[in-house]
RNA sequence: GCGGAAGUGGUGAAAUGGCAAACACACUAGCCUUAGGAGCUAGCGCCGCAAGGCUUGCGGGUUCGAGUCCCGCCUUCCGCACCA
C-alpha cells in the first residue's frame, strides 16, 4: 500500500497548481480568428456588476455556461467565451459616500477581487477581451452611439413628467420602477417630477420588437410573454368628441357676469377605444384627473379642483400599493357635455379615478353594456345603460350585461346596425377618418426610454448647452467627453457634474462662445445595451467595433442569466441591435438566437439575502470543499432552469464523490499508462463488456443533454453510476481481468466526461493518465452504439393493465419470442389459467400487455 | 382578471406513454482505522410478521398501459394588470 496521504483528494494542493498553468496560457480559452475555419459558437452568460463579491447565483450562472463553454471546445468548435464588468451604477456612489473612496477605485477594486474569484473558480474565460464599461475606451461608445441616435432622430429631449427615486436622487426608467416603487429601493415610492429629459425612441421599433418575439423560438415562452405584455400593443381607434359647456356656463356666459373662457369654446376631447363599434351605446365620457382639460376646468372651479386632487391622490396611493384594480370606481361629474360625432348625441363628461393619464389619450368613452368597468361606474351613479351589440347567433337569449363579446352584430346603431362587430370597427373608423373626426390607431404601453440620470457614476451624455446655438452635440473627435476625477459626491438634488465647473465650462463647438456641457449621464442599462458587440473586438479604438468582425460572431449563440432581466436589459439590448443595423453596422435582427434562464438560489425556501442572513459565500465554499466541488453542486442540485436549494450537506457530498474518482483513476492509471498490448481479440470476460456497456451509455446520455435538454444534474448522476460500477468492479480491475487497454479507455473517457463538471480533477487525471495536451481541447468521447447495447432486457407484464411480472429475454428479441416467454412465465401462467386471452400488445424491447378475460 | 411555470419519499430530485422514486443528502445498523468534514457493507416511499396491497395535489377522460396526453378543479411561485 503506498502512502496514504497521496490517495487523498486534495482540492486546495490540485486546483491551484492547475490555476496557474492555466493563467501561464493565455490562448487556453481565447478563441481562433475566424478564418481557422472551425464553426463557430459564441457563448454568453450576462456580466456581473462589481459588487466586490461573487453570489451564489453568479456561481451557478457561470458554472453552467463553463460547462457548456468545455464541452463545446472538445466538441471541436471555435468558442467565443467572454466576460467583463457592468462598472457603473449607483452603489459605487454610495459607497463613495460611506468610506469616501472614489467610485472608480471602489469598482475597480472590486472588479479585482471578482476576478480572482473567477479564476478561483476554474472558469474559462478569454480575459484579452475583458470590458470594464465605466472606463473611457467603452463609454465612449456609448457617447458615439447617442450622437448616432441624434442624427436619426432616435435620441430626443422633452419636457415631461418623470419617475423620481428620492433615494437614488435621481430619474428612473419606467422599467425601473417596480409596483410604485424604486428598482433598487424597494420601499421608496417613486415620485412625479417635471423634468428636461434626454429619451431614446424606443417606441420607433415597437412593433418590430413584438413581431420579433415570434421568431425567437430559442427564449423561453415566459420570457417572450413577459416582453409582449410589457409592449402592450392595442389596436383600435381614437375619436373626437367635440366639448360642449354647461347649460349653466352659458346662461352665466350671456348674462355677461363671466368671460368665457377662450380655450374652452370649441375643444375637443379624443379618446382611445379598442371598441369603435359599440359607439352607439357610450352614455358618457371619463377624463383621467390628470388629463389636461381637467386642469382647465378645475382651475376656474375650486370645488372641483379639491375633488379632482383627491382622485389623483387616490391613484397615486393605489399605484404605490401596486394594485389599481382595488381602489374604487368613482368620478366627479363636470357638468359639462361631449358630442358623440356618430349621432350627436350630448354626453355628460366625468372625471373618473379609474382611466389613466398615461395610457392612450387619458380619455375614454364609456359604453356600460359592454365593459366591465363601464357597468360598474354606471351602475353606480344610474348612467344610462344602452346595448348596442347582439349575439351573434340570432337564436341566443338574451345576453347578461355587461356583453363584452366581440362576436356580435350591432343594434340600435342606426345605419351600423347589423354589421359583425369586426366589420363595423372598420367601417366606423374609416368613416371617423373620411369626416376627419378620428383614425385607426394602434397603441402602445411601451414608453420611450429616458436615460437621463441625474447622478455623477455614468456616461456623460456629449451634448453642450449654448445661450445662442441651443443643443450642440459634442463633436465625435472631441470624444470621449470624460468624466472628471477626484469630485466631491452628495446625495442632494440635481447632477453632481453640475459641481465641477472646469467640466461644466466649455466653448460651443460652433460658435466658440462659452457655454455649458450637459450634466447628467446615461442610464446604466446603456452600457449593458450593446456590450456583447465589443467582446468581438474589444481593442478597437476607432469604432465600438469592427463590423465584420461582429458579423462573423453574430448572433449569440447562446445567452444565459437570470429572468430578472427578461424586461430591463433583454428589451433595451434587442431595440440597440435593431438601431445598429439600421447604421449599418450589424447584419443580425436580434442580438441573441438562444437564450436560457437559470433558476434562482436559494436557501432554506428562500431568496439568499443580508437581511434574512441566509446567504452562503462562495469562497466559504470553494476553501472547504474546491471550486470542483461547488461548481459541481451547483450543477448537480437541480435542473439549472428550476431554484436550487443550496444546501452545504450536498456540496460534501460531491466532494466525497470527487474523492473517490480521484483515488479510482490513480490507483489504476499505472495500469491504463501500461502499454501493455491489446488484449481485446480474446474473449471478454462479463465484467470487461458489463463496464465498456456501462460506459458507452454514459456518453450517450451525457451528449444527449447537451446537445439541448441541458440536465446537467442527471449528467452528474450518470457519471456517479459510473463510478459505482467501476468500483464495484474493482476485483476484477485489480486482478487484471479486465484487460489494460480496456482500463485505459475506461478511465480516460470517465476524466472526458467529468471535464465540464470538475475541469480542475478533470486536468489532474488526465496528465495522471498520460493524456496529451490541454484536456481542454482533447476530442469529446463518441459512443459506440454497439458496445452500449444491452445483451438481455426485462420486460414488464402487465394482465389487463396491471403489472404482473418481468421477463428476460435477449436485447433484439422480436414480439412472437416475447410473448412466448411472457405466457411460459408461472406467474402468468397461473392469473390466465382458465382464461382467455382476448388481446397481446407487444412493444418490442419495452413492454408486452395481455387483455384477458 | 390575463399570461407563464410548478405540485412525486424525511430532503434535493429521476423517469422518449411501458418495472415510480435513478443519483445524491439525511437517517439506522454494522465493519475498519494513521479518529477523518475519511473509507467500506447493509437497510431506507407507505401499510403489513409475511404473502401481498397501496402510492406521483384533487376529480373525470383517452389508452392494452398515464407522474407523463386531454378536460375540469385546488394550491404555490413568477410576470402583467381599472391598458379603455
Amino acid at each position: 500500500m503506498a502512502d496514504d496521504k497521496d490517495q487523498r483528494y486534495d482540492p486546495a494542493a490540485i486546483e491551484p497548481k492547475w490555476q496557474a498553468r492555466w493563467a501561464a496560457d493565455p490562448h487556453l480559452y481565447a478563441a481562433d480568428p475566424p478564418a481557422s475555419g472551425k464553426p463557430k459558437y459564441y457563448l454568453l452568460e450576462m456580466l456581473p456588476y462589481p459588487s466586490g463579491q461573487l453570489h451564489m447565483g453568479h456561481v451557478r450562472n457561470y458554472a453552467i455556461g463553463d460547462a457548456l463553454a468545455r464541452h463545446m471546445w472538445m466538441r471541436g468548435y471555435n468558442v467565443l467565451h467572454p466576460m467583463g464588468w457592468d462598472a457603473f451604477g449607483l452603489p459605487a456612489e454610495n459607497a463613495a459616500l460611506k468610506n469616501n473612496t472614489p467610485p472608480r477605485q471602489w469598482t475597480l477594486g472590486n472588479i479585482a477581487a471578482m476576478k480572482r474569484q473567477m479564476l478561483r473558480l476554474g472558469l474559462g474565460y478569454d480575459w484579452a477581451t475583458e470590458i470594464t464599461t465605466c472606463l473611457p475606451e467603452y463609454y465612449r461608445w456609448n457617447q458615439w452611439f447617442f450622437l448616432r441616435m441624434l442624427e436619426k432622430d432616435l435620441a430626443y429631449r422633452k419636457q415631461s413628467k418623470v419617475n423620481w427615486c428620492p433615494d437614488c436622487a435621481t430619474v428612473l426608467a419606467n422599467e425601473q420602477v417596480i409596483d410604485g416603487c424604486c428598482w433598487r429601493h424597494e420601499e421608496t415610492r417613486v415620485e412625479q417630477r417635471d423634468l428636461e429629459q434626454w429619451f431614446l425612441r424606443t417606441t420607433a421599433y415597437a412593433q418590430e420588437l413584438l413581431d420579433g418575439l415570434d421568431k425567437l423560438d430559442g427564449w423561453p415562452e415566459k420570457v417572450r410573454t413577459m416582453q409582449r405584455n410589457w409592449i402592450g400593443r392595442s389596436q383600435g381607434a381614437e375619436v373626437d368628441f367635440r366639448f360642449e359647456r354647461s347649460m349653466h356656463d352659458l346662461l352665466v356666459e350671456q348674462s355677461g357676469e363671466a368671460k368665457p373662457a377662450a380655450s374652452q369654446t370649441h375643444q375637443i376631447i379624443r379618446v382611445f377605444t379598442t371598441r369603435i363599434d359599440t359607439i352607439f351605446g357610450a352614455t358618457s365620457v371619463q377624463l383621467a384627473p390628470e388629463h389636461p382639460m381637467v386642469g382647465t376646468l378645475a382651475s376656474a372651479d375650486h370645488g372641483l379642483r379639491v375633488q379632482v386632487d383627491e382622485l389623483i391622490a387616490e391613484q397615486k396611493k393605489a399605484r404605490a400599493s401596486g394594485d389599481l384594480t382595488a381602489i374604487d370606481k368613482h368620478g366627479v361629474p363636470t357638468g359639462h357635455f361631449a358630442v358623440n360625432p356618430f349621432n350627436n348625441e350630448l354626453l355628460p363628461i366625468w372625471i373618473a379615478n379609474y382611466v389613466l393619464m398615461d395610457y392612450g389619450t387619458g380619455a375614454i368613452m364609456s359604453v356600460p353594456a359592454h365593459d366591465e368597468r363601464d357597468f360598474e361606474f354606471a351602475k353606480k351613479y344610474a348612467l344610462p345603460i344602452r346595448r348596442v351589440i347582439a349575439p351573434a347567433d340570432p337564436n341566443a337569449e338574451e345576453p347578461e350585461l355587461p356583453f363584452t363579446s366581440e362576436d356580435g352584430v350591432l343594434v340600435n346603431s342606426g345605419e351600423y346596425s347589423g354589421l359583425r362587430c369586426a366589420e363595423a370597427q372598420k367601417r366606423l373608423q374609416e368613416v371617423a377618418a373620411s369626416g376627419a373626426f378620428g383614425e385607426a390607431k394602434i397603441t402602445y404601453r411601451l414608453k420611450d426610454w429616458g436615460v437621463s440620470r441625474q447622478r455623477y457614476w455614468g456616461t456623460p451624455i456629449p451634448m453642450i448647452h449654448c445661450d445662442r446655438d441651443g443643443l450642440v452635440p459634442v463633436p465625435d473627435d472631441q470624444l470621449p467627453v470624460v468624466l472628471p476625477e477626484n469630485i466631491e459626491i452628495t446625495q442632494q438634488g440635481g447632477s453632481p457634474l453640475g459641481r465641477v465647473p472646469e467640466f461644466v465650462h466649455v466653448k460651443c463647438p460652433k460658435c466658440g462662445e462659452p457655454a455649458r456641457r450637459e450634466t447628467d449621464t446615461m442610464d446604466t442599462f446603456v452600457d449593458s445595451s450593446w456590450y456583447f458587440y465589443r467582446y468581438t473586438d474589444a481593442q478597437n479604438d476607432h469604432a465600438p467595433f469592427d463590423s465584420a468582425k461582429a458579423q462573423h460572431w453574430f448572433p449569440i449563440d447562446q445567452y444565459i442569466g437570470g429572468v430578472e432581466h427578461a424586461i430591463l436589459h433583454l428589451i433595451y439590448s434587442r431595440f440597440w441591435t435593431k438601431v445598429m443595423r439600421d447604421l449599418d453596422l450589424v447584419a443580425n435582427d436580434e442580438p441573441a438566437r438562444r437564450l436560457f434562464t437559470q433558476g434562482m438560489v436559494i436557501k432554506d425556501g428562500a431568496k439568499m439575502s443580508k437581511s434574512k442572513g441566509n446567504v452562503v459565500s462562495p469562497d466559504d465554499m470553494v476553501a472547504r470543499y474546491g471550486a470542483d466541488a461547488t461548481r459541481m453542486y451547483a450543477l448537480f442540485a437541480a435542473p439549472p432552469d428550476r431554484d436550487l436549494d443550496w444546501q452545504e450537506d450536498g456540496v460534501a457530498g460531491v466532494s466525497r464523490f470527487l474523492g473517490r474518482v480521484y483515488r479510482l483513476v490513480t490507483k489504476y492509471s499505472c495500469v491504463a499508462k501500461s502499454n501493455a498490448p491489446a488484449a481485446r481479440e480474446t474473449q471478454a470476460s462479463p465484467t470487461t463488456a458489463t463496464l465498456l456497456r456501462k460506459l458507452h451509455q454514459t456518453i450517450a446520455r451525457i451528449t444527449l443533454d447537451f446537445e439541448g435538454r441541458w440536465h446537467f444534474n442527471t449528467c452528474v448522476a450518470a457519471i456517479m453510476e459510473l463510478v459505482n460500477e467501476l468500483q464495484a468492479a474493482d476485483a476484477e480491475l485489480a486482478s487484471g481481468e479486465v484487460p489494460a487497454p480496456v482500463v485505459a479507455e475506461l478511465l480516460r473517457t470517465l476524466v472526458l466526461l467529468l471535464a465540464p463538471f470538475a475541469p480542475y480533477l478533470a486536468a489532474e487525471l488526465w496528465e495522471d493518465l498520460g493524456g496529451e495536451g490541454a484536456i481542454l481541447r482533447a476530442p469529446w468521447p463518441k459512443s459506440d452504439p454497439g458496445l452500449a447495447k444491452e445483451e438481455e432486457v426485462e420486460i414488464p407484464v402487465q394482465i389487463n393493465g396491471k403489472l404482473v411480472t418481468v421477463v428476460r429475454v435477449a436485447a433484439g428479441a422480436d414480439s412472437k419470442s416475447i410473448e412466448a416467454a411472457a405466457l411460459t412465465d408461472r406467474k402468468v401462467q397461473l392469473r390466465v389459467a382458465g382464461k382467455t386471452v382476448a388481446k397481446v400488445i407487444v412493444v418490442p424491447g419495452r413492454a408486452i400487455s395481455l387483455v384477458v378475460k
